[in-house]
DNA sequence: CAGTATCCCTTATGATACTG
DNA sequence: CAGTATCATAAGGGATACTG
């Protein structure tokens, strides 16, 4: 059933946003992503096929509208008046999840981790001119998947899960949780340096640019020292 | 996929809290219901079985507990301090239902809006001494579920969806989005008598007494006037 | 009564192939 | 590239029967 029945606005809010991925897209497209591509490569394990039925259902829902893309091809995805408004359901949701919810190995996609940095997290106009590639490590994992490429560019960074061609600038290992921690702003970069956890290779400069190249979690300020899980 | 892979605290709240009937029951818990029968009667559509799964994963994320219930048989579940934090999730959401997410027919179930009135929203301590019951006709609906008993009672008060066997006190003719908009404090009862869709038959004090026996809805304040769906 | 295990079916979802 | 239609499959969930 897809629908509860229920007047209550809890209930009628939850018909639309408590499905799967629902959250995850529209947290995306308020932050600015706002392309079919782009929000499939924000969440991987989503299929496309869903990615484009939740967009059609957000869209009849009337959070978001779906508009050709005047520039390039394809759509734009945007938030209506009623998808801006769920900036408060977003930040309640995140502030509960980020006090109460482990931070957990499953949660450490390393992928996912430097998605977020490119995406989120990552200040282009701090970058130096032109283009810095970074190989990062993360030892903890499997062989398969624990090597990752970050093009660093200010007309636009990207990961790749090959070797993207270019020849490597830094070589940064580091745990995937550490990474994960620093962008929520619950470590600095110098205190996961410290503990062994980020390890930076390459010509010192470079190497010491790299952590400055951010903006400030907006999740850093939540207090879990509160928290008995 | 269970898991999203993220570590972004707004996915990993959404791994516990977005699924289907995981708010609605959450919601009631928070709202002091804490029994399985009670949950379940809360939320016709949801089997037991399903009610029983979303339980335990609710217990195992750490949101409520569940102990065997001292007074009788069975279990009490109940909010742990995480699930008691959801407060200001449930607000936000609601108050973004309420405000961008139309009352539509199918939100209108009149059994669910009974049984809303008699657990959320009456209060027992301004009801008269003894039982009054009230027989519910929904003349908009088909035959079938046109017709609902309340039982009002100081000790306990309940739904039946048969005649309970005792004699009728009052009947109420009602449209049952009139019925939910009075409850959301969209309208006032009188308001709902005067365009025609609340009919009240039977003793005249008692008929007077019935809208009092209530407590003012949560969701009262939302100012929808904003509203541009 | 208060749940829970089992079975079976429906629905949701992913992979693939396809189209503008 | 930016999606969408189709189909196979897996997961989710309901009915039933069962247990303390």
């Amino acid at each position: 059933m897809r629908n509860y029945g229920q007047y209550c606005p809890i209930a009628r809010a939850s018909e639309i946003l408590a499905e799967r991925w629902t959250l995850i897209i529209l947290r995306d497209i308020l932050n600015g992503v706002h392309t079919f591509s782009a929000l499939a490569d924000g969440a991987p394990g989503l299929s496309r096929t869903l990615l484009s039925t939740r967009l059609d259902q957000l869209q009849r829902a009337g959070v978001i509208d779906i508009s050709p893309n005047p520039s390039g091809r394809g759509n734009l995805y945007t938030p209506t008046e009623a998808g801006h408004d769920l900036g408060p359901v977003m930040l309640a949701l995140g502030t509960w999840g980020e006090r109460w919810i482990e931070l957990a190995p499953e949660h450490l996609d390393p992928g996912v981790v430097l998605e977020s940095w490119v995406r989120q997290y990552l200040d282009h106009d701090r970058l130096p001119e032109g283009r810095v590639v970074v190989r990062f490590d993360f030892p903890k994992l499997a062989v398969k998947g624990n090597q990752l490429w970050c093009i660093f560019d200010r007309s636009g960074s990207e990961v790749c899960r090959t070797y993207p061609g270019f020849e490597e600038d830094l070589v940064v290992r580091v745990d995937a949780r550490a990474l994960a921690e620093w962008h929520l702003g619950k470590i600095t970069w110098g205190q996961g340096h410290d503990a062994g956890l980020i390890e930076v290779m390459g010509p010192p400069g470079l190497a010491a640019a790299l952590p400055t190249w951010n903006k400030q979690s907006g999740w850093a300020h939540i207090d879990i020292g509160e928290r008995r899980t």
